[in-house]
DNA sequence: TATGAAAAATGACGTCT
DNA sequence: AGACGTCATTTTTCATA
C-alpha cells in the first residue's frame, strides 16, 4: 500500500537534514528551507516516521551532566565460534551497554559501555566475563571526545543515585 | 560552566529523560508527567539549554535507511605525542566520522566512521591518512548489530543517493 | 499560577499532474 | 491516485501580569 517502500527523494533527504540538525524546528521553518508548504511537510515527515527512516526525536545530552562520566569500549574473545544470538542476550541484560556489535578482527564482537565511574565500569565488566562462552575482554577507556557526543542511548534512565545499584563489595586489581 | 552542584535536581532529569524519549513532546505533556506546569517546565529546560546541559535536539534516523550500510572502528596511531587539538581538527573535516575519543591502550584515538559501502569507506581511510602525524590504522568492520542502533548521527549532511529509488528526474522540481 | 495574543500543528477541501 | 497548497480549527508557545 505503501508506494515505493525506496521512495526517498531529495526533498526527503533536506527534510531529514534539517530535522537532525534541529529536531524541534517547526514545519513552516523546515518548509520555508526546503520549500514546502508547512503542511506538506508535515506530512513527509509523518510518512518519513511510518517507514521507518526517522525513529524518533531525541534530545542530545552531555552525559557527564546525567552523572555518567565513565566510557569505554570493549572487545570481546569469546570460546571458539561466537553465538550471536547468545551474545545479543548476554549484551540486552547489561543496561550500562550502550551499542554492542560483532566485528571484523581479532575480537567477537565490542561493547560501547556507559557507567557513573570506574567501579561501576568495573562491576558491568565483571558481571559480563561471568559468561562462560567469554574468554576475555580488552578494554579501552575513553579519556576525551573530539566531537561533540551524540546521545547513544544508554543514559536514557538517567540516574546516578549516589553508589546504591553501583559499589559491587568486591574489587579486584 | 558545569552543572553547579544542586542546580540539577530530581526535577531536572525527570525533564531531560521525557525529552531524550521524545524531543517533540509538548512543555505541557511534560509538565504532565513530572508534576509541573508547562510554564515552569519550559523555563527549566530553557536553563538547562543555558547551562549546557541539554547541547541540541536531534531526530534519530536509521542509517541504512539513508544508505548508509557501512560502518567501522578505526584505532589511529599517532607520531610520537597525539595532538588532542589537533586530531579534533582533523575529524571535524570528515563528516564520515559518526564518533571520535582519545582512548587509553595502544591507540591514541579511535574513531567511529560510517559510510555507504566499502569503497566509500576506504577512501575515508585515505583522507584520514594522508595526515602526517597518523602513523598507522587499524580498523575493525561492524558486521552486525546486537542491539537496536542508536542515532549517533554522522550521517547528517552528504546525499548516499540511490537507497532504491529507481529512477530519478521525475518526482517534481 | 494564570491570562491572552502570536505561532504552530492538524485536518478538510480544492487543484494540478 | 498521489502530492501540493490554502484555509479553518485546535493546540502550544511565550510574554504579560
Amino acid at each position: 500500500m505503501n508506494s515505493r517502500p525506496g521512495g526517498f527523494d531529495a526533498l526527503d533527504r533536506q527534510i531529514v537534514t534539517a530535522l537532525t540538525a534541529n529536531a524541534r524546528s517547526s514545519f513552516a521553518e523546515i518548509g520555508a528551507a526546503v520549500g514546502l508548504s508547512a503542511t506538506a511537510v508535515k506530512r513527509r515527515v509523518d510518512r518519513l516516521r511510518e517507514t521507518g527512516v526517522i525513529t524518533g526525536f531525541t534530545a542530545t545530552v552531555k552525559p557527564s551532566a546525567l552523572g555518567w562520566r565513565t566510557e569505554a569500549y570493549v572487545e570481546v574473545y569469546c570460546e571458539g565460534a561466537a553465538p550471536p544470538r547468545r551474545l545479543a542476550e548476554v549484551v540486552r541484560n547489561h543496561p550500562e551497554i550502550a551499542a554492542a556489535m560483532t566485528v571484523t578482527g581479532g575480537a567477537d564482537a565490542l561493547l560501547h559501555v556507559r557507567a557513573r565511574d570506574v567501579e561501576h565500569f568495573e562491576e558491568v565488566l565483571e558481571r559480563i566475563r561471568v559468561e562462560p562462552f567469554i574468554r576475555k575482554t580488552v578494554s579501552c577507556m575513553v579519556l576525551s571526545h573530539l566531537l561533540p557526543e551524540s546521545p547513544e542511548a544508554g543514559a536514557s534512565q538517567a540516574a546516578p543515585q549516589g553508589a546504591g545499584a553501583g559499589s559491587p563489595g568486591h574489587e579486584e586489581g
